[in-house]
DNA sequence: TAGCCGGGCTAAGCCGATTTAGCACCCGTC
DNA sequence: GACGGGTGCTAAATCGGCTTAGCCCGGCTA
């Protein structure tokens, strides 16, 4: 510890030339500004024998950049999915050069507050928002100093020029109930919202995009829900209760879609204690492919959110919008980016008997 | 966007006063330094008004301090249990001033070399060298450069002088079997390893301790393992083939400790598939409390994993140690430090019949 | 022999802060 | 009226790198 660190003056000093000289070898503009190949030779082997790495902060503060971006969520911890996000954006910041802080706010707007200004304190070249389950968000202040991008959520006032990255969720919802169509069900239910289009927990973007797919396409079959189960709180004792309800009213030979897979889990429980089969009696799609969803037994057919896309998609876009430099802000010509969301089709769905 | 920072130089200039003034005033150091008031009060309403924020990236090149931290696991995406760590890591950094970049080397030596160079390139004021599920590991190069600690992971080589912090593993396994013991059971089974001192899997701390705990105490009540099931994998499919196993073999009235709650998970379908229940035919103790743990029905019996509490320890331990600013270097003084694994008690144990 | 050109390198300023050393002024004193 | 001693502020150096402008020297030309 405390070894001090080597500064391009050491090395300068080290092979007899100035800073000057040494700054321009190790950058590789040695030859257009006509360093003689010895002096180039002979400072290239004093930076490698004394282990020179040049100080990106002291570099920062001379053209105004960090090579550090900020990742502000709101969650990382209760979300299992959310460490996927983050990943992807870490590898694509590194990819690009660049180093993350992570910040989270527990969805304290205060706190959100602090921490953005801890980042911009620090001269982070761009933001990320994040959300950890989409929805719409207000903007803070702040975020018009540098390049910023939302992740998995949209902004509250449209006005503003700030892009965002979320998930196909309409796309999935349309998708999973074509995927009950085509195995020739007709009695489709709904567990976490429904039946009526208004029926959907205040504030998720996904609740009301995937309960918009779903209609519309079951709609153009010319059929309705057969039910819905609205319930805030996507949980698996919720789906164990709508399940339970459902079975007795409506009993085996339906088709369920979950809007969560923690939903599914319960449902399933229900299922098994009314000494049903999965997808024998009862056919299950679900949304977000936690990890449980292939632990289970059978495992569960579900729409993946693209967790690891999104978050790379959103340093991808941010990156981008830092290379322009600030010169052209029009750089980001859509202002929203819809990331699909795969299929994983594990065998929770069957043909219609 | 691109609206330019405020500096110090801005403040100055706006208040008609030098560099060096404003920034005495704004540091406390006005009255120290006989800066008049009204000079003062002229200083901080030109700060106020131009919404003046001190650049920390200066501020740190200057003194050589960065109010940064580094924090390089091998995974964070994986293991849902990893985000409560790194949440924990999060909260004391913030909470004592300082930001964390993250890095993920996904094993990779290489990569991890090429993370921490990016960071140390940073100036960052210490490491943490964080590991998902505890184990030993050889040390890279370069963490002399600044304090660092190792967090879920010990040092292969134990002449080295950075300090560990990691679950006490040997204690929880101790109250599992004592746990079992006083509900009074005597035929006791181990999922995941065993029945031998040395059947565990390669390079797992947990492992070797847990197992070591339980022998222990059940030797202290003069009984040995009725069994064990050592596995490289610890996954549901695992535990249910283990559970299936060993139900046909012993029958009901047994007691089972999983290695980790998928273990139990496993166990749970095969004990309910074999028309047996929990607790009432089996009792259950696991380890980590995975939020599956709180879903099962009943609810799993398990230690936890203190993700949280490990993410802050580390934290306090490496910021005492920069507070100290390497001048004594011999401020850590135990190496290791271990944070007991509480008991979530949810009822999958019942006493014997 | 003066002037010009180009090769090969360096001095000095800058980024945004902190900090040390010291300047200019006023008042009182001998 | 020179000197001493506060008072109230500022110039300049520093951190570690980049970058512009320009220095010095030798050879060639006029």
């Amino acid at each position: 510890m405390g070894r001090k660190r080597v500064t391009l003056a050491d090395v300068a000093s080290a092979a007899g030339v100035s800073g000057t000289t040494a700054s321009l070898v190790l950058s590789g503009r040695g030859d257009e500004l006509r360093i003689s190949p010895t002096v180039q030779q002979r400072v290239r082997e004093a930076s490698a024998a004394l282990g020179y790495r040049p100080n990106i902060v002291s570099i920062g503060l001379r053209n105004g950049s960090s090579r550090t971006l900020g990742f502000v969520s709101d969650t990382v911890a209760t979300s299992q999915l959310a460490g996927d996000m983050i990943k992807g954006a870490l590898e694509t910041a590194r990819a690009h050069g660049f180093m993350l802080f992570i910040g989270e706010t527990e969805g304290d707007p205060e706190l959100e507050r602090q921490l953005l200004d801890a980042m911009l304190d620090r001269q982070v070249d761009g933001i990320v928002l994040a959300s950890m389950f989409t929805r719409t968000r207000p903007l803070p202040s702040g975020l018009d100093q540098v390049p910023a991008i939302l992740l998995n959520a949209l902004p509250e006032q449209r006005t503003t020029s700030i892009p965002a990255v979320i998930p196909d969720e309409l796309t999935a919802g349309r998708a999973a109930a074509q995927l009950l169509l085509d195995a020739g069900h007709r009695s489709v239910h709904l567990v976490g919202a429904g039946p009526g289009e208004h029926d959907v927990p205040p504030g998720t973007v996904a609740g009301v995009e995937r309960l918009a797919g779903i209609r519309e396409t079951l709609h153009a079959a010319g059929l309705e829900l057969a039910s819905g189960h609205l319930a805030s709180e996507w949980e698996p004792r919720v789906g164990w209760e709508a399940t339970h309800r459902l079975l007795e009213e409506w009993g085996p030979g339906q088709a369920i879609i979950t809007l969560n897979d923690r939903l599914a889990f319960g449902a399933y429980q229900a299922i098994q204690e009314a000494r049903l089969t999965v997808p024998g009696d009862v056919s299950v799609v679900s949304f977000d492919d936690a990890p449980l969803a292939q632990w289970l037994r059978p495992g569960l057919t579900t729409f993946a959110i693209p967790h690891h896309d999104l978050g790379r998609r959103a340093v991808e876009l941010l990156v981008e919008q830092i290379g322009a430099d600030g010169a052209t802000t029009g750089t980001s010509s859509e202002p929203v980016h819809r990331v699909s969301m795969p299929l994983r089709e594990r065998g929770s769905v069957a043909q219609r008997r």
